[in-house]
DNA sequence: CTTTATTTGTCCGTATGTATG
DNA sequence: ACATACATACGGACAAATAAA
């Protein structure tokens, strides 16, 4: 359990989090990245888990489909 | 249908009542707990059918795979 | 093999109520 | 008043796995 800087939105702070495990590889592309699995695994609620992935999304970062889940993108933007 | 108490979760109450189904017996092992059947029995929507049954898959007392079902766990775990 | 039905998995959007800063 | 955040809850759509016809 990662620990939160009470200074700064958790949203944006679990979108670092996940920004850094596509960056290292730890998330490879097409990797599932679940709503449901972060809202476990960081103690949030869902609407923070969702500001969260919403920014990923827009930094080409994270595709998403409805009824499939967000997935790692294949060509990570990286500028 | 079950009247619920509006001072807690009605999935808290929904999962009260399987596990009580499951040690009595009146579910037996392998009985199917179909989601779309305790959406329609305690008229809740699908979110809340899926808190109780993965609270219970937690307590090991459900197994559950995707396009079978959520099935009574053969051996109930009892501690 | 194809089609159909059933069931779970996941996301989408919205809403209410509470609480903190 | 506003942003953040939690917990709960509703209803809907689409995808994937399984099973049976």
């Amino acid at each position: 359990m990662i620990e939160f800087d009470p200074t700064r939105p958790k949203w944006e702070q679990i979108a670092d989090v996940i920004r850094d495990r596509i960056r290292s590889g730890e998330y490879p592309p097409r990797q599932l990245v679940s709503e449901v699995q972060l809202e476990a695994e960081f103690g949030v609620a869902r609407g923070t888990v969702r500001k969260a992935t919403a920014a990923l999304r827009e930094e080409g970062l994270l595709v998403t489909t409805q009824g499939m889940g967000s997935f790692v993108a294949e060509k990570p933007a990286d500028g």
